[in-house]
DNA sequence: TAGATTGTTAATCGATTAACAATC
DNA sequence: TAGATTGTTAATCGATTAACAATC
């Protein structure tokens, strides 16, 4: 009977992936035990950090030795849902969308790209990698027929909104949000918007107050 | 004389960014005042947040009407930095880094891209819009004549800490990690990480949680 | 004026870190 | 055994929210 966990705040998601992420490479190197301190210096945190997060898991360590990194690989995967495969679509085959189509990050982690979709009809048709650019108009269908999880939106910021209606439309229940627009969706259905000019700016302001500090 | 005002926190400095894109979008719209709670609203915030944020500004709203977007766009733009413009380059010329070349939002959010560079000898002398890929020799001379300020990684994690260091070496101070490799840098040189993968894990974590709640 | 919205203080909430007994 | 490392509680730190007087 396993212990009733309360929600897990997404700050410790967040770790809980990275950890997982770096168990993975330290199990190809065939490395058996890592202590929390190892985990926290190869991600910048506190062990202490650590420790209060795998508290959010059932698995224990062991006193002077530490975690069985393959023991606490297969929790992870497990509480993470890495042991089963998430489906996906893509829309939008810009430069962005095409890319993601074609890098293999995504396959070799757990997710299938189960299709490209674009509203331009002279990108219809074109191929990328292995799929095949499709219509809007086939969106639903193929979200149907191949129960796909999860969209992936790599429209400009004035379609974004209409087509994560549409993705949610068809059923989809969480989205990856690429275009610069922050999306407002019904409850109910996950959002995850990564902001790639976001990020540099703040980089940016990081480097000037730097520079200035410097100065000083 | 401007008052010195404390670091701002990375949570404040992230939001500010976000206001400042809102505002930019507000401005072309000809909106001319915005309310705490528009602000609020329009990012998933409670307007009390966005009030505490807009301390760290010298800067100054009107009881009963709100914030002068022109006016507060200028000043977050001052202390963004987002008034003058950031020198990136980006190395690795595979699709990703492709990709992000070939993108607008970079050019029009402020940055220029300066250069793109492979190590791989196949890549070097193709052309990636008005750019041509270069070679990781020319890396440090480029860096150095247009005055780079920051890196954009795009190469395999295997390769991500060498290109790190040698963009370091080049005397760049900002780095954009895209690669699936958490790095470690010196004091002084900030890091933003991009993790899609990890971040379409976090989104299938909360899918699943919520599937499960759903049948609960 | 009356009402809406700011700036700011205080209260709450949550996340991180410190500390240390338990333990293998 | 002695020493290293866990699990867990308590302390600290920081971020968010609530509340409301000031104000145009």
């Amino acid at each position: 009977m396993t212990r009733r966990r309360q929600r897990m705040p997404s700050s410790v998601l967040r770790r809980l992936v990275q950890y997982h992420g770096l168990l993975r490479s330290l199990r190809e190197e065939g490395r058996e035990w890592v202590s929390s301190q190892a985990l926290a210096d190869a991600l910048g945190l506190t062990s202490s950090t650590v420790r209060q997060d795998l508290l959010h898991l059932d698995y224990s360590g062991v006193s002077k030795r530490g975690y069985r990194i393959e023991d606490l690989d297969k929790v992870m995967a497990s509480v993470l849902g890495a042991d089963t495969r998430g489906r996906l679509v893509i829309v939008g085959a810009g430069n962005i969308g095409r890319s993601l189509a074609l890098h293999g990050g995504f396959v070799t982690r757990g997710f299938d790209i189960c299709g490209i979709f674009d509203k331009d009809a002279r990108m219809v048709g074109q191929w990328v990698g292995r799929l095949r650019v499709q219509g809007m108009e086939s969106l639903a269908d193929v979200v149907r027929d191949k129960q796909v999880d999860l969209g992936v939106i790599t429209v400009p910021a004035a379609s974004a909104h209409a087509v994560a209606e549409h993705l949610i439309a068809a059923g989809i229940r969480g989205l990856l949000n690429m275009a610069p627009i922050y999306l407002r969706v019904p409850d109910g259905i996950s959002v995850v918007e990564v902001r790639l000019v976001e990020s540099l700016q703040e980089l940016w302001y990081a480097i000037r107050l730097g520079a200035r500090d410097a100065r000083a």
